[in-house]
DNA sequence: CTAATATATTCCTTTACTGGAATTTATGCA
DNA sequence: TGCATAAATTCCAGTAAAGGAATATATTAG
């Protein structure tokens, strides 16, 4: 049946790609990339984010083996950006989502 | 900075949501309800994904409490369905940009 | 050649989560 | 009342992955 919204073939792919995103401080860097909309050096995400050089370039070495991220070497600095046009959209749909919950909450509680 | 995309409260609820979507039975389960369109027992589930009873369960409830399901007790029968409808949007944009980078490296395999 | 800067990697400990097996709880039926 | 069915829970062992610290590698400047 092709008509699976998630093709067997692609089920652990896709569960892999959602994991590469359950990491908050993989979501900092991504925000900040696509905040900037720009590629950015190892040190301006280190001092952005407050994680260690070591942590933020583990994740992004990660991410960029994933296919989410592009490495670009330029002198003694490595340039990041991100590679998946889609990730935008998927982290747009979830925060109005999780945004919602919150409001809901927060209706509830003012309720009672 | 409220123009951030991801907004720092919701930093960790983001990463915990994708974190739930990060478990190939899970995104079976979820694919049945999607597919199926309509809310489904636990042992209907336990059929389609052929996993373990005990297993499927936990599944479930794991993602009720995260607010992706919702549960409906009839008799001996629970029902679960998605609460959440952001979800097949998010499964769609993923599974078509994976789709894609599939296909590009059979292109790539297929030119060498 | 040496020091400094930028990034990556390795090693280690700790934590979190998964699935299996067995058991418990709840409901319906004879 | 007792049995069968449906679902949830508990306990456990195995595994994966995260961050810290230290170290390695690469590039540039002096």
């Amino acid at each position: 049946m092709a008509s699976q919204l998630i093709p067997e073939e692609l089920l652990e792919r896709v569960a892999q790609r959602f994991k590469t995103l359950s990491e908050p401080i993989r979501l900092q860097l991504l925000n900040q990339m696509m905040v900037t909309s720009d590629e950015m050096s190892v040190m301006q995400l280190v001092e952005e984010t407050g994680q260690q050089q070591a942590n933020v370039s583990k994740h992004l070495t990660l991410m960029a083996r994933e296919g989410i991220l592009v490495r670009r070497k330029e002198g003694q600095k490595v340039y990041y950006r991100i590679n998946d046009p889609s990730i935008h959209g998927i982290c747009t749909l979830v925060c109005g989502r999780l945004q919602q919950e919150v409001d809901s909450n927060l209706e509830l509680v003012e309720k009672s």
